[in-house]
DNA sequence: TTAAAAGCTCAACTTAAGTTTAGGTCAAGA
DNA sequence: TCTTGACCTAAACTTAAGTTGAGCTTTTAA
């Protein structure tokens, strides 16, 4: 039971610490993986711990189960990841974290300027028409075409 | 029209960037407000725009509108807001996003350390069983309490 | 052996933040 | 006058990431 152990659905909910409903539906999306007994109940390699592990981490950095799946695609399928497989996942989702803490500095900072500089107006406002990024997140470059507006003192 | 402007939904949604559907759901939701005409149409006080591009960007900060709708409920009821108003909500947000910031930043630096020190069996690995915080986004430090699984090496 | 605990499937429900659709009204220009 | 465009409401649909419930089976422990 070492290295090909098969642990049950319960076993595995418990020491990864998320529901077996979540393991059922990281199963059905295709994010793990089980084989059955002959009770049609599922059974688990052990390293599905450390599959689940990654994947709670992922989406701690924000990023979807979908794009978790797409990323473990990349492991290899046949032998057991190694350490330098997991490193590179790591460092996949450790640049999009970088961007997404770029961009949250960019929106602070810009932030920062509108209040300093009092140009709430919010139409010639920095904020908008920003080098806006970060995928979905957003909605969205905003588009003020009326300059009438732009002498609102409000 | 230049104080008491009664701008019509669809004017509203092309200068704020915003769709027509999004401002009825906004005023559903309780955040943006309108009177009707004779023809029972929308109609909005100029300053709707500066509170809908105050909605978009802290929307964009990741706050929920439901928390944008309590932070602009902080907003004076009868006079139209100040400067000083606006920026102390702009002020309140900052705070969440370097909260959040300071959050991400955590997160890097231990995946940094997962991947540095090849702590990745991710049992007692530093990602868990952090100082975990982020409201919702997160789903709750995860329990590894079975010392059997510390010494695999998968 | 038998009852409780653990599992199974499938479908419906949940929240957030809207969008889409259907069906009806109102106003303006040719 | 008629038709187009802007507007109205209400309800249903959408995506993500699961959860909950019903009804049924398997496994385990006394």
């Amino acid at each position: 039971m070492t290295l090909e152990a098969n642990l049950s659905v319960g076993l595995v909910a418990n020491r990864a610490g998320v529901s077996i409903s979540a393991l059922h539906f990281y199963e059905k999306k295709g994010l793990i993986r089980s084989w059955r007994n002959q009770g049609n109940q599922r059974r688990y390699k052990r390293d599905v711990l450390r599959r689940i592990a990654v994947i709670k981490a992922a989406q701690k950095m924000g990023i979807t189960l979908e794009e978790i799946k797409e990323t473990l695609s990349t492991l290899p399928d046949k032998r057991t990841p190694t350490k330098a497989d997991w490193q590179q996942l790591a460092q996949h989702w450790q640049r999009q974290l970088d961007e997404k803490i770029a961009y949250m500095q960019r929106l602070r900072d810009r932030v920062d300027g509108c209040i300093g500089c009092g140009c709430l107006s919010m139409v010639n406002c920095p904020i908008y028409n920003s080098d806006d990024y970060l995928g979905e997140q957003d909605s969205g470059a905003v588009l003020l075409e009326h300059p009438e507006l732009e002498r609102s003192g409000d």
